[in-house]
DNA sequence: TAGAATTTGTTCGTATGTATG
DNA sequence: CCATACATACGAACAAATTCT
């Protein structure tokens, strides 16, 4: 690399670095080459590709990791919280193709935390329904849905046909349903999600516990939800 | 320890922990005796005392993390999130001793972020407020407020008299003002918040970044907040 | 699961060029 | 011309976190 004259060295490399992100050599998520790989390709002092790099942590183009190395950050998707936010509305309102993967499904007896937020006796029948919901491709959330086993018997299927729940619910008859609360926390994830979000493990998501209920205010669906805190942030107004 | 016969071991070491930590023998937030200290104090075998450790996980009575130790849940609260919400009301209103410590505060010019939150021109000088809130003397939040400097001159000092923002902004002729959007997002906590959270740094924290306007829809604060996920959770309506 | 290797973070020290008064 | 301050750039060593073996 030869260097202008008049621009210090630093950065002239932020520049490139910042280029080669812009053209795709460094994909958003993937690690950045580490800092001695960069000394060598620019033939300069450690110091000095630091001092670039903390330029573009400093303007939020790349997030650095302690004995991991460097990551070029993802674009962030703003998830609105609100009664009536669905998720495929969205993502395709900000241009990006909405997908929602079936991963598993199940009928269990309601433990006590269900049961409550179903409004239902314990040990009721619900179905678990674990999805993936994707943006281009990208996974931005995994989410375990409750639903009581007796009313919404053979949703699953539906919901694998159209890969969306508020398409299958309106097979039942639902044609409107609200949020009630959203509890909001954070955490890091199991194995299992880490891995269906495609994340590090020590990355944390936030994870949401939502309530819908019909037009009538009855409970009709639990949601457990863990986002990627990589890719998605919550907006509340 | 002599059992119970009926009632299975496990149970019973099951209870016996629980009315140690009730009896605050184990504290909310401290480290629980290792595995193998347990096993040498009820002279049974590890798996036994796992059993009963799974119990206390499934009730979300403690936490275990591999590699570092089972810790005892403290007590979440839930803050609810509202245009009008305020810390010192939420906490005394669930029976908790609220409190807000100044940390520190700097005037220092606006960066891109700052100036495009509190809607001012980019190097305006703008007061940094650094404050923990604690609640019976625990530290649930760490908040960093920006506010214009030419405004709110002299506002720090009444800030560390008054142990609140509230009670400041009142000085300087503002009886009302709303939290506008806030922005949700999960990370891991730096150093310095981790150490004024007293919590561990591989422990994920809530982090939220809102605007406060005054009735004139003008913005007075910007403020970036982490909460130790372990101790508050979020709630939305 | 214990230690080695890898990778980033921090702190010394040195030297150089530039702007300022 | 000199003194000072400041930003840049390089070198070496060690600390801390993570990953690999």
């Amino acid at each position: 690399m030869d260097w202008e004259p008049g621009l210090s060295i630093w950065k002239q490399i932020e520049k490139q670095l910042l280029s080669d992100i812009a053209d795709g050599v460094f994909a958003p998520g993937y690690k950045m080459p580490t800092e001695m790989e960069l000394v060598r390709r620019f033939g300069v002092n450690r110091h000095t590709v630091r001092r670039a790099m903390a330029a573009l942590v400093d303007t939020n183009v790349v997030r650095v990791e302690q004995g991991r190395g460097a990551f070029v950050q993802e674009p962030i998707l703003d998830y609105p919280l609100g009664a009536k936010t669905r998720f495929s509305q969205i993502v395709s309102g900000r241009h990006r193709l909405p997908d929602k993967r079936f991963v598993s499904s199940e009928v269990l007896k309601a433990n006590a935390l269900v049961a409550q937020c179903l409004d239902v006796k314990l040990g009721t029948r619900v179905i678990e329904l674990f999805s993936v919901s994707e943006a281009d491709g990208v996974p931005l959330a995994v989410a375990t849905s409750y639903l009581p086993a007796a009313r919404f018997d053979g949703i699953v299927e539906i919901f694998i046909q159209t890969k969306s729940l508020t398409e299958a619910l309106k097979r039942f008859g639902i044609d409107d349903y609200t949020r009630k609360t959203t509890r909001i926390s954070a955490a890091l994830p199991s194995s299992r999600v880490a891995s269906l979000l495609k994340q590090a493990k020590n990355r944390p998501v936030i994870s949401t516990e939502s309530i819908d209920v019909d037009s009538a205010g009855v409970p009709i669906e639990f949601g457990v939800t863990a986002f990627s805190s990589d890719r998605v942030q919550l907006i509340v107004e």
